[in-house]
DNA sequence: ATTTACAATTAAGATTTTGTTAAGAATACA
DNA sequence: TGTATTCTTAACAAAATCTTAATTGTAAAT
């Protein structure tokens, strides 16, 4: 049976939901904060998030950047479209307007729940690239490449919005969750040690920069 | 040694998958059709089955049905979502998209073996290890090795997910639920210990550390 | 064409994490 | 109670990784 994470402040929307949920044959759990959230997901793994944006403690934004390989669904009163855009490409998988019916939540929870299955054989393909998030592994024809935590996260990002360009921003937030923030120096000697491990097996290149922006994996061979 | 039947009507395929086996340590045994297929399974039985879909006879999803308790990986030329989804709801244990990479379609292999293993017996095996989850015995080379409490459950959280990185998080929620936090450097020193009391019987290393993130069986000697 | 802004690479030093040892604390057991 | 075993902690050395900064290369802007 699929866990659903209710994360709301508002106590009869979060109750309203978990009965909706358990209904339809979902288990749940609940958090009212930004920071009961975290806490919960560190210690649960659910197979789906949904996020109110209002959050206090910690913003619903920033729970969304710590979260990482678990669909995210975002509730949010606020409409405009400028908004959407960004929350997708800090890692929501979809987007509700509140206040939403019912049934258009549970087909959009069964959508993310099918692809998270799909996804979930663990492993990543992009053209000669192969990563497999449960054993950390990564191949390029099938020749295994080491790359360390670091290296393997920014792929993974990379690889999860194929053909999207990441900001750099975005990665520095989800990939080195404590530093700083002013090190984009040393993004680009992940990214360039990252190429030089593909080198070795390819020619081609893999990873591109979009300039000013940030970089995407590169389609051409 | 493992017994793998190939079900697939492609006689080239078919063979072609025999010889990739057997050249990888499995006995095999093929069927070219639904109907001898079901037959083959009513005489014999194989501890892991890969079924093409597009069968001669009974096709491939009702042959899929009729099996229980075998794990069965599905090899089809179709890739989409909702009919992939339909199979692991039909019991397939896991699938692959044809024209598929042979080191992908070991590695999936290896993964619901080891699962199966794990299922049907109480006695986990990595290797040179044994390790008995019911009378708490473990073995190296057939060699008794003297485990702790502790050590034990390190070792059987690490085998019952083999090749997978077990963070150190998790292996500390799991094995000592009472202490606080900050015990890392136990953990260090349990794993030392384990790694010393194997040394006495094997050269090999068995317990690998994955630089920031956790520890997993290693396969390679 | 030149300037400017950003990107890529390299190498060195800083930092973090791991592995081992030893000593004391806690626990189990006779 | 005393003894043996196991667990935890701390300290340090070793290894791997990360960051910084200097340099060179490349794309956009003027």
């Amino acid at each position: 049976m699929k866990t659903i994470a209710i994360i709301d402040d508002d106590i009869y929307i979060s109750d309203m939901l978990r009965e909706l949920l358990s209904r339809n044959g979902y288990n749940t759990m609940q958090a009212y904060s930004g920071t009961e959230a975290v806490y919960m997901l560190s210690e649960n793994t659910p197979d789906l998030i949904l996020l109110d944006l209002m959050l206090p403690g910690l913003s619903g934004e920033n729970v969304l950047k710590k979260i990482t390989g678990i669909p995210v669904i975002v509730m949010s009163a606020k409409a405009d479209v400028h908004n959407k855009v960004r929350l997708l490409m800090d890692g929501a998988a979809d987007y509700v307007t509140k206040p939403f019916e019912t049934a258009e939540l549970l087909a959009r929870i069964a959508v993310q729940l099918r692809k998270a299955t799909v996804m979930n054989s663990g492993i990543l393909e992009f053209r000669d690239i192969k990563l497999n998030t449960e054993t950390h592994e990564v191949t390029l024809k099938d020749n295994p490449v080491k790359l360390t935590k670091t290296e393997f996260a920014i792929l993974k990002l990379l690889m999860s919005n194929p053909s999207q360009v990441i900001t750099k921003s975005v990665m520095l937030d989800r990939i080195s969750l404590d530093t700083p923030d002013c090190v984009e120096s040393s993004l680009k000697v992940h990214i360039s040690n990252i190429r030089r491990k593909f080198r070795e097996y390819s020619d081609s290149d893999y990873i591109e920069a979009v300039w000013g922006i940030g970089f995407k994996m590169s389609e051409k061979s």
